[in-house]
DNA sequence: ACTAAGATGTCCGTTGAACGGACATGTTCC
DNA sequence: GGAACATGTCCGTTCAACGGACATCTTAGT
């Protein structure tokens, strides 16, 4: 009598259970949680990073419970996710980030000072220059960007003293991912570009012109490591054409970092 | 004839492998990993991941990579480990990391102008302050702390601003870790420290003379959100005894960064 | 030059950690 | 009240992770 109905079957097809999901780690799966947040996505519910990761929910639910007690996520009164301060902390740890920093601080305010302007650093990661360090102006153009945020390569100038610095490799990936245009006057022939780029070189410092938002005009100069390399950009940004007043300045703050930095003490 | 010496046997007892590792998930060792990293530590090769660890080289060189692919590690030329930047864009995403600094670093810059000395900004984190924006005086006290460091909450005066205002659970938590001594001065006794404690609630203010390190004396004050709970301590560190006379200073630039992050405006 | 010691990188059979379906509970909205 | 949704927990199945073994390369000692 009990048994009546018979036993259901307790168990699905395992086949159709993670069928588009073999080979991924669980490493990937953690790291996919994190990617979840961005500059717009700051704090996730559980469903949020659910559906944005294509995570089971229970899957998600231990992972970020691992993440929160490391401290790489921290739950909110409400129970929403944000990234944690121990990620911060550890990110200090990366050398183009907090050391090169604490060197071009100072030189920024001055720069800062000078211009009263707009002051960006920026390096150089993967297909992007990310913002490492930022003073922003009052009365200046609203916002462009901020710290950790990116800016395009090919549209910005402290991202063309990046690009005319680095291998070719990079201007061939960089071009593989299509030159995005953003206003009338960006670039977005390859032939052009490469002779910007090379101007870039001949006269150390990259000027560019509402190539990436309309009122937006900046210059931007290396700043080099004690071999010489370009390790990050200094850059103005500005409401006014006339930038060319701008470009001694910039570069005599680039250098003014880069001496910091040890350029030319260990040729 | 071809077999005599016989099938040698290839696997080890399992039970003497792993022994003394069951229970330990993928990711608690991936971020084992990123532990390794330190302010002391911020290179590592395989082998110095392995050792600090007590993983198997196979393992960490796996979850190395997997980390270095996405970003979280980066590798030196000459083959070591470093934190990737991605990580530092991430730590960016955190509500007491870029948006508080963004709001405090121009009211820390008026404080250093009028005040000349060492001017820091720090949230709790765990049981230590954490250090999240600086800036520092040429001629003052050498270098006591940096971006990204931790400052013990009963020694510090920014760490008694935040350990003052916390409930009672961060107090015993924090005795039972051990009021460690650094000089003569250092509170190391309980009912002290809740004394001091109580008059800085009162006061609003911390003031500390040559607890943590000879010839450093600071002042701190608290950093309030919008609903007036304490989210960080602004603290300027001197070399001068006469601390008192930066207390105004102090509080008044304490109180603009809080007005900045909507203190009062909805009670 | 030969050997030893150590670091990094790769392979593969075994196995236990991770997965996800199911269920329980809490919350919101109509 | 109950439908829809979010969070949290449990447990049997299974495939990803583990680590021993081996290969290669560099550095150090004699």
């Amino acid at each position: 009598m009990t048994e009546a109905e018979g036993p259901p079957p307790r168990r699905k097809d395992p086949k159709t259970a993670n069928s588009g999901d073999r080979g991924r780690t669980v490493i990937s799966r953690a790291l996919a949680i994190l990617d979840a947040f961005t500059l717009e996505r700051r704090e996730l519910t559980l469903a949020q990073i659910c559906r944005l990761t294509g995570l089971r929910h229970a899957t998600a639910h231990r992972l970020a419970g691992e993440l929160t007690a490391w401290g790489a996520l921290e739950r909110l009164p409400g129970g929403a996710y944000v990234i944690g301060l121990r990620l911060w902390e550890l990110g200090t740890l990366n050398p183009r980030g907090l050391p090169l920093r604490v060197r071009a601080m100072p030189v920024m305010e001055d720069l800062h000072a000078a211009t009263r302007q707009h002051v960006q650093l920026a390096v150089l990661d993967g297909t992007d220059a990310l913002v490492v360090e930022r003073i922003s102006a009052a009365g200046a153009v609203p916002v462009v960007s901020q710290v950790g945020g990116r800016l395009p390569l090919h549209a910005s100038a402290a991202g063309q003293v990046l690009l005319a610095h680095a291998g070719e490799e990079l201007f061939t990936e960089a071009l593989r991912n299509g030159l995005a245009r953003f206003t009338p006057r960006t670039i977005t022939d390859p032939a052009a570009l490469r002779l910007t780029l090379a101007e870039c070189r001949r006269t150390g410092v990259a000027v560019v012109h509402e190539e990436m938002s309309p009122d937006a005009h900046s210059v931007a100069a290396p700043v080099t490591d004690s071999k010489g390399r370009v390790v990050a950009a200094l850059s103005v940004v500005s409401v006014d054409a006339r930038t060319h007043l701008l470009v001694p300045a910039v570069v005599l703050a680039g250098r003014g970092i880069s001496r910091g930095l040890g350029a030319g003490s260990t040729p």
